[in-house]
DNA sequence: TGTACATCAGTGAACGCGCGTTCACTGATGTAC
DNA sequence: TGTACATCAGTGAACGCGCGTTCACTGATGTAC
């Protein structure tokens, strides 16, 4: 029906995503910067060659899947950020329920990212650095539409949502590590909240001293 | 003098040590899971079979690295926390210079716990995590005499003190990526300092209310 | 619609290379008398 | 102190294996007329 992509294109693309979706899937258990290309290409079933017609290299792979991790989650986050209103003791356990059922539903990013983070391969170190940096970005214009930190400077605001980004991507992965269902979720997400509740106090007193 | 090592064991020791010294040195370009045995034993310039000798095999290496490296960081830090007194900026201010100091000093080790942290290798992993988790002990048992947290309960203490060993950990990581005399160095400092002050402005307000 | 040619995603053989691990060894150090 | 034997950290050859990359290829899809 109209513009349909060609027949060629299609199953291009449906061969390079099943290559960064086993890539993903053998990251559960090692570190990029031991993935092997044939590793990804077995895993697929395809020939090793056909890789570079996708690929430079496992770091480009990489690149694309921080592109992929962080680029959607980006937009969600920024919706939801706009639309969560209310006491903020309800916007704590929003919060935190919201880490917790992306970690659920996308266990496998949320490794990846953790992981390469700090990991090994400059170019994915650098890529998940910067699409963080954007996170914050948004979430600092956030606050600066709200009550007590809208008289801010724009350093403080970036310093704030830095804090909240990076105690984010912590709570996921102790997430991951707790496993789904299990009492030490239970406890990690008590554990965000309050961690949340007295960064909350330092914002609101912030202030207090010029 | 006294009781000296015998002459095999001395030598034993010094091939070990210069077997984790090349190791570490390694990992600042990549993953622990990424590193091969005879690359470690081609840089000390032994063979690759005296590895065996002294480790079953990378994984366990990464093991004891870790005990080398916040084994002895944990005696530190704890003199250190005793020690600090006075008023609350200057504790800040001397708090980030130490981090600052110990990652001047010791960049390599640094950059191996950020970067297995979160890992491929699941005992190296969980070895961190031990020990991150004795330091974040240790810091709360010193809140515990301090009069704005001396009436917490424990649970809490946990809390604030598992922001602060993060907080370490990510601010000795910026201060890496910044590298030395920089600008950024200097930058990662000011955000670090503001973001201990605003976590110790929760923690002054805490009980405020029930 | 049909034909002739171009494109190009994926193939499969081949390559040289470094890997982890095994094994029997060597020779300096340690020990017993 | 001297001798005879035991220990054991480090050696070096050998192994089978999987790696990343090259290359000429095939055959389905796309395009021009």
């Amino acid at each position: 029906m109209s513009h349909t992509l060609g027949i060629r294109q299609a199953q291009k693309q449906k061969t390079r995503q099943a290559l960064l979706d086993a890539a993903l899937q053998l990251l559960e258990e090692q570190s990029l910067s031991s993935l092997g290309l044939r590793e990804v290409t077995r895993a697929v079933g395809v020939a090793p060659t056909a890789f570079y017609r996708h690929f430079r290299d496992t770091a480009d792979l990489g690149v694309t899947l921080v592109e992929e991790t962080l680029g959607s989650l980006h937009t969600t986050l920024a919706a939801m950020l706009a639309s969560e209103t209310g006491d903020s003791e309800q916007r704590i356990a929003g919060t935190v329920e919201l880490i917790a059922g992306y970690v659920h539903a996308h266990p496998a990013h949320v490794r990846f990212i953790a992981r390469e983070r700090h990991g090994g391969v400059r170019a994915v170190r650098d890529a998940i650095g910067a699409q963080l940096d954007l996170f914050a970005r948004e979430v600092a214009e956030q606050f600066a539409q709200e009550a007590p930190t809208s008289q801010w400077t724009e350093d403080d605001l970036l310093m704030l949502a830095g804090m909240y980004v990076d105690h984010m991507v912590m709570t996921a992965s102790s997430f991951l590590d707790a496993g789904p269902g299990t009492a030490e979720e239970a406890r990690v997400a008590d554990v965000a909240r309050r961690q949340l509740r007295l960064v909350g106090l330092g914002r609101v007193h912030w202030q207090d001293e010029h």
